[in-house]
RNA sequence: GCGCCUGUAGCUCAGUCGGACAGAGCAACGGCCUUCUAAGCCGUGGGUCGCGGGUUCGAAUCCUGCCGGGCGCGCCA
């Protein structure tokens, strides 16, 4: 569809040119020419409203301006028919010529079909998840997992070279509540709860108990005697680790692989935040004031300026992760995503305040905020409180729902939106439910392949594409379909938008659908059989291509 | 108080760098299985695009003022 396109802009420039030409009107600052889809039927598969952009410019009517340009277009082989359309559109109807090219292009590009240079190989971290090791993941953190998984495999599917990180807040307060709770439950545990009081605001979920019994397995009762602040690094440490791990577990059995865990600790243990704090004083955005180190936020579109380390000399997370963003383009990102929960957007403009303050443009990260997830059982909300420690896990939700129907949950709506995530009907076998809707065109298809191999008949090959068999409107409808794949991915790509890639997935398990219940496929005459079967296999190919960018699963049978 | 997100059919949502009579799924109703998977298909009904102004040939989309929902405004992380 690019390719057709790119041709239209260039019949249709051309015959503005000559129009211009006619009327003496200076053709040079025409402005670039835009297509798009009409949404009904009958209104072509490419329209430009260009007519009724430039009428001032020509003097014309928008209507007769279209005509005008219309009589001036050159021949176009992927064009059949052209046709003006009040208040002043012009409708391009696309030949079977074009058809037949997007379905050998299928056919002989396989997997690959889709895939496009849009990021040039060029570097891009994808930065996801991030959550601090002090608890499970709950399902919220599954939303963002999702969206970061997908969005870096769009991203790779268009041409960058990717990079999926997790960023593990390992220093700082939070670690040192957790080391405490964990060393109340131990002592706990062992019948001396007095000794270690838990902290006011600490972590009590039920799981603290099992690293503290796990603690007991392993070292036994010799921390009873030690006094707790010697005790407390151990706690803090294995604590940890302990959630850590979990956390890797629960995100391999979602289907998220990071290429790199990076530790907040080592930015400290590297010893990198002073040296980012001297680019800061060097650039000019960093000055000392009252015996701590202050950010001039107040640059940029801050309304106050912000402390990067403290009159105690320990820095902020705003400087941690100042630090950090430095070292990220310092590994040679050109581009850097960053997907945060919603509740952070506060922070965001003082996040790309710090990446100008660096000496990068505010566009190198990209913040994408993820809504929160509203959870329902059979319609009523389930209640969730982190602080009471009663919250739904990404686990109890994998273990319930699965994987597939999980993953395209989370990224089925925009994901600055708000998520209802209703469990019943994740989990429904049924016609509600669209993850099965769209397994089931890939079934049914690899049904239709099997059945066709069962029966003798050869499946042919690329070259034996012949449109003229091709002629009905399901059909048509399908192809038309599969050749808006690869221009569908580049803009899922550029807005980082996978909600799109769900979108097409349901049309296109809709138009096969829709035209499986029409055409008979197996039994017909040879040469539509032929084409119908060449349809189907490219129907299989794009959408288990796009499924696999999705995570979900294609099973060949249900 | 200031800021960000959001308000579209009974429900869940697409569409939002201006374009054609505002689209889908679910729910409701009516059809389609002796033939490749009915977890499917075809059809019918259903809308003051939160409300009021403005810009425009044209506004769900842009501007502005209200109203409702969510979230954020620390030398916390």
């Amino acid at each position: 569809m690019a390719d057709v396109i790119k041709s239209l802009r260039g019949i249709v420039e051309n015959a503005l040119r000559k129009l211009a030409d006619e009327k003496g009107i200076l053709s040079s600052d025409l402005p670039e020419i835009a297509f798009e889809k009409p949404k009904r039927e009958g209104q072509g598969d490419v329209s430009t409203n260009c007519a009724m952009k430039l009428c001032k410019k020509f003097g014309e009517k928008p209507l007769d301006l279209a005509g005008l340009i219309v009589d001036r277009l050159e021949k176009n082989e992927f064009v059949a028919k052209v046709e003006v359309a009040a208040p002043g559109f012009i409708n391009f109807f696309l030949s079977l010529k074009w058809m037949e090219n997007v379905l050998s292009e299928i056919l002989r590009e396989g997997k690959m079909y889709g895939s496009s240079s849009l990021g040039e190989g060029r570097k891009v971290q994808v930065e996801f998840v991030s959550a601090n090791p002090t608890g499970p993941l709950h399902v919220g953190h599954g939303r963002g997992a999702a969206v970061g998984d997908i969005i870096a495999s769009i991203l790779s599917f268009t041409g960058w070279r990717v990079e999926r990180e997790y960023y593990i807040n390992d220093a700082g307060l939070q670690m040192d509540i957790l080391g405490r709770s964990t060393q109340s439950r131990y002592f706990e545990v062992l019948c001396f709860p007095e000794k270690a009081p838990f902290p006011e605001d600490g972590y009590k979920g039920e799981y603290i108990y099992d690293i503290a019994r796990a603690v007991r397995e392993l070292e036994g009762d010799r921390f009873l005697p030690m006094p707790l602040e010697e005790s407390h690094s151990f706690f803090k440490k294995f604590a940890a680790d302990a959630i850590l791990e979990t956390i890797k577990k629960d995100l391999a059995d979602f289907g998220v692989k990071f290429d790199v865990w990076f530790s907040e600790k080592s930015l400290y243990e590297r010893d990198l935040v002073p040296s980012a704090m001297q680019t800061l004083k060097e650039h000019g955005f960093a000055f000392e004031n009252e015996g701590a180190l202050w950010f001039k936020s107040t640059d940029f579109t801050d309304e106050k300026d912000r402390v990067l380390i403290r009159s105690n000399g320990v820095p902020t997370y705003f400087a941690s992760d100042i630090t950090y963003h430095k070292e990220k383009f310092d590994r040679g990102f050109e581009k850097i995503i960053d997907i945060w929960g919603a509740d952070h957007h506060g922070y965001v403009p003082r996040m790309k305040a710090g990446v100008e303050a660096l000496g990068r443009n505010a566009e190198d990260l990209q913040v994408l905020l993820i809504q929160f997830v509203n959870l329902l059982r059979d319609g009523q909300q389930i209640a969730m409180s982190t602080r009471s420690g009663q919250f739904v896990t990404l686990r109890d939700v994998l273990d319930e729902v699965g994987v597939d129907a999980t993953r395209f949950f989370f990224v089925m709506r925009r994901s600055d939106s708000h998520l209802d995530f209703d469990l019943e009907l994740a989990k429904q076998a049924s016609n509600d439910n669209p993850v099965y809707y769209a397994q089931y065109a890939n079934a049914r298809i690899c049904s239709v392949l099997r059945e066709a191999d069962a029966r003798g008949v050869p499946l042919p090959g690329a070259a034996e594409v012949n449109i003229e068999a091709l002629s009905g409107d399901e059909e048509k409808r399908l192809l038309a379909r599969l050749g808006a794949f690869p221009e569908e991915m580049e803009k899922a790509s550029r807005e980082l938008a996978p909600h799109i890639l769900v979108t097409y997935v349901l049309d296109l398990a809709g138009d096969f659908h829709s035209f499986y219940n029409a055409c008979r496929i197996l039994g017909e005459e040879e040469r539509v059989m032929k084409g119908r079967l060449l349809l189907v296999q490219a129907a299989g190919t794009v959408l288990s291509t796009a499924l696999e960018l999705l995570g979900v699963s294609a099973p060949e049978r249900m």
